[in-house]
RNA sequence: GGGGGAAUUCCAGAGCGGCCAAAUGGGGCAGACUGUAAAUCUGUUGUCACUGACUUCGGUGGUUCGAAUCCACCUUCCCCCA
């Protein structure tokens, strides 16, 4: 049992994560404690393949379910709720299995990352929201190049969100966002952690499970889960309805597409989120692929994980 | 059976004598990412010996200095009248 680290399942979606951190769990003596930003929410079991209730009888779960879905949830956020429950486990001398796939939310976890001030909603932004609407981009970027040089060369003139999102900081804080970034960065991580991704040595073989996956999930009642958080009044404007699976079937219910063309798209953007996840995952030099050959061994992928958890404990620092 | 229309690069779809390897969108591929991240943004996408050359726009053959663009025939598809 590992006492001071704590053990990252990321990969791609549909490559395995839950079952292969519920098995780390068992093996490790520890809780999972979920990373993702869409299966943080109640009542989005269906669409989001978040833990079944077998799954989560199996290992305690945490972040997992646990929000409304009217709710909105930013990394920021989800740190502050997360952390304690990391040192409660550890504490405890449970080794915390962090798993999904915001991996945003999971590398801030693990850093321990603070967040620059300005919080999304706050008034500055409606400022700039409304500042932009009035005189458009130009001159917000005029300002950010005068204010934040640093930021105005690496950010591309069309990326309205994270510009917007500089200016705030300045503005809020009287300190640029790359100054903030670039302490943060410096900062040592929070936690030890050995990280794990899952996915496929063929990607045509992730697609196939992903069509699949989603060809389950409509069966599964995805349609009267969406209706139900209609039901409950959930905004459709909501962080939780942008979820992939929801936004398209919403779309097909508002007769913008029909039905069939509404699968065919959750597929598809399931695919290409898929993409992102991976091109995230690429960058990170210190994680251990796990990589499926066709089908997903779970056996084969523990025994893997404990061979890698049992060399990086040798490697000192970590207390078992 | 008669009349009309269309065939374009992975897909849709512009182009209608030279400025076309061919707009634009989608998809693919690659990348970025520090308070909405299942979001948002970027690059690239015929081949190669890649600031140049070569092969493409249903097929064949013509007209022309020059054709994806004009003509003829062929093939396939669509529509209308029977």
């Amino acid at each position: 049992m590992l006492t001071n680290t704590l053990i990252c399942v990321a990969g791609p979606t549909a490559s395995g994560k839950t079952e292969l951190a519920i098995r780390l769990a068992q093996t490790l003596g520890g809780e999972v404690v979920g990373a993702d930003s869409m299966q943080i929410y109640r009542g989005m079991a269906i669409g989001t393949a978040a833990p079944t209730e077998e799954e989560r009888a199996r290992v305690p779960h945490h972040m997992v379910g646990v929000s409304e879905p009217g709710e909105n949830w930013s990394a920021a956020r989800y740190v502050a709720a997360a952390t304690p429950i990391v040192d409660r486990l550890l504490a405890a001398e449970k080794t915390p299995i962090v798993c999904g796939g915001t991996f945003l939310w999971m590398e801030a976890l693990v850093r321990g990352l603070t967040f620059a001030p300005g919080k999304s909603g706050g008034a500055v932004r409606a400022q700039l929201e409304e500042e932009r609407r009035a005189r458009g981009m130009a001159p917000l970027l005029e300002e950010l190049r005068r204010v934040d040089p640093e930021s105005f060369a690496h950010l591309h003139p069309n990326d309205e969100k994270r510009i917007l999102r500089a200016l705030e900081v300045w503005r809020e804080s009287g300190e640029t966002i790359s100054a903030h970034n670039a302490k943060t960065a410096a900062l040592p991580p929070r936690y030890r952690s050995i990280c794990f991704a899952l996915s496929f040595q063929d990607r045509d073989d992730l697609k196939a499970l992903i069509d699949l996956r989603v060809e389950r999930m409509v069966a599964a009642g995805l349609l009267p889960e969406l209706d139900a958080l209609l039901a409950r009044g959930i905004p459709r404007d909501s962080t939780a309805l942008q979820a992939i699976g929801y936004k398209e079937l919403l779309a097909a219910k508002d007769g913008l597409m029909t039905m069939d063309e509404a699968i065919e798209t959750v597929k598809l953007r399931s695919r290409q989120y898929a993409k992102r996840q991976l091109t995230w995952l690429r960058r990170r030099k210190d994680i251990h692929w796990i990589l499926w050959d066709k089908t997903r061994d779970f056996d084969r992928a523990l025994s893997e994980c404990l061979d890698i958890i049992g060399r990086e404990s040798q490697k000192g620092g970590i207390r078992t």
